[in-house]
RNA sequence: GGGGAGAUACCCAAGUGGCCAACGGGGGCAGACUGUAAAUCUGUUGUCUCACGACUUCGUAGGUUCGAAUCCUGCUCUCCCCA
């Protein structure tokens, strides 16, 4: 029989535990047990904000315990309505199967599946179970046991109520409880893990399996992660950071972290890692001493980015950054063309042909006509105007003019507009 | 059903016949300072043009006028009050 940690102390003081249950902490110290957490499948990847929820699990798991991860296959085809102030709208069916394929295989990267091990995780998907129940199966087996009148002072419903709720996200916390049920019933899982908005879910589940099976289920929530100046979390210039490298680039991924606010640092640090308490504490002190080296933004990046991306990206992010930031014009000149490429991974690129460098071409139309860096002649020459452009690390004079001796490896060129937005240009033909 | 108010650029919001591509604020972008930070200061923020300037834009369709975001008419939508 294998030991458990005391997962609610580890959850404490990594600033990951809002609330639970009474009993809760008792009940994960008797021995190994399973939690779930659900992730609606809204988009085809997961983003940043999905990432305290992955991250719990993981936590859970390293304390002895079986993760289960639940893609809501079922319930996203209904709509939540905690947290949002109005209807959304719904998601066509085949979208929904393909988020849900791509959030599954995400979701695998971060457990560990390995039956080898005492603890392995699962993953399960509530369509699954709801795809051959029928409405009327559903509301006597189901809606029978819970009144209109305890669903209603939920917040995420009585929140609504001025405004309007279709009956259909009214019926949420209902699936999403029967979910509970379910997984209680069929895997004994006696723990729902979620953000703190999803609390007033979790104790429909809770009610549901004391109703209708007599038994105890436990919860625990996530404080909302905040930024210390108050803007959303998971956000950035580009909008929305993503788990898939499709839609954020590992270099932009590791920016993101690596540009956290030093207020938010230790915070990061704490909950996106695995360190152990007395070393996680230890960087933060030391980060502390000198934000300025912003040692600790440059370790949970790197941890994170090798965490979703694997180490060759991360790699790969951090010496792209190095040669992007630091003021070594020459590191450019010298790097080979693979290293160009690579460097250069994820950065928007165009295609130009030979004779129109050879020619010899105005930065302006380079920037605008030809690359379509920036939307318009106009905003490239005000760009100029401001001093902001940048060819080859080098910033270009309004009336610059590219030709061939500003070629790369006699390929490419590298143009910058401000200090983060990067573009490159190769020449063809 | 009756009465009233309104719709202006990414958002808020001024403008009530020519001086309006449209005050101001927010946001965005950039520069300086820095630590690829925060705060601050500065510039910039319809399209084309090196520029003079040209063109398109103030809910929508027409009309009046030398000239309209501004006046008139129809239409669409939003909000408020009364029934």
């Amino acid at each position: 029989m294998s030991t458990v940690r005391n997962h609610i102390e580890e959850l404490r003081w990594r600033g990951l535990l809002h609330d639970s249950m009474p009993g809760t902490e008792e009940y994960l110290l008797q021995g190994p047990a399973k939690g779930y957490i659900g992730f609606d499948p809204t988009a085809d990847s997961l983003h940043v904000g999905n990432m305290v929820q992955i991250m719990m699990l993981v936590h859970f798991q390293q304390s002895g315990h079986h993760p289960i991860a639940l893609v809501g296959g079922a319930t996203g085809m209904v709509g939540d309505p905690s947290g949002k102030s109005s209807e959304r709208n719904l998601l066509d069916e085949d979208a929904l199967r393909h988020n849900q394929a791509c959030v599954h295989a995400q979701l695998e990267r971060f457990l560990d599946f390995s039956p080898a091990i005492s603890n392995p995780a699962q993953l399960v998907n509530n369509y699954d179970w709801f795809k051959d129940m029928g409405f009327l199966r559903f509301i006597r087996e189901v809606g029978k046991h819970i009144t209109v009148n305890y669903m209603m002072a939920k917040d995420s419903v009585k929140n609504r109520m001025e405004t309007g709720i279709s009956f259909t996200e009214f019926s949420y916390q209902l699936v999403q409880g029967f979910d509970y049920f379910h997984l209680y019933k069929e895997l004994d899982c006696r723990l729902q893990m979620g953000g703190s908005d999803q609390w007033g879910n979790i104790t429909t589940g809770t009610e549901l399996i004391r109703r209708m099976a007599g038994g105890e289920a436990f919860a625990v929530t996530t404080p909302l992660l905040t930024k210390s100046d108050g803007s959303k979390f998971g956000k950035s210039e580009g909008g929305n950071i993503w788990l898939d490298a499709k839609r954020t680039s590992p270099y932009r991924f590791y920016q993101f972290w690596l540009n956290a606010a030093d207020a938010d640092a230790a915070k990061l640090a704490r909950i996106f890692t695995l360190w152990p308490q007395e070393q996680c504490e230890a960087l933060i002190a030391e980060h502390a001493k000198d934000p300025g080296r912003r040692t600790l933004q440059k370790e949970v990046a790197a941890y994170i980015t090798r965490l979703v991306h694997g180490e060759g990206e991360m790699q790969d992010a951090v010496r792209a950054s190095g040669i992007l930031f630091s003021n070594d014009v020459d590191g450019l000149a010298q790097l080979s063309e693979q290293q160009l490429l690579d460097v250069f991974e994820g950065v928007p690129k165009a295609e130009v042909p030979r004779d129109r460098i050879a020619a010899g071409i105005p930065i302006a139309d380079l920037l605008s006509d030809a690359t379509g860096f920036l939307p318009s002649k106009g905003e490239a020459r005000r760009a100029l105007k401001e001093g902001s452009v940048s060819v080859n690390r080098t910033k270009a004079a309004e009336d610059r003019v590219v030709n061939t001796a500003d070629l790369l490896r006699d390929r490419f060129l590298l143009l910058q507009r401000g200090k983060k937005s990067y573009f490159l240009v190769k020449v063809v033909g």
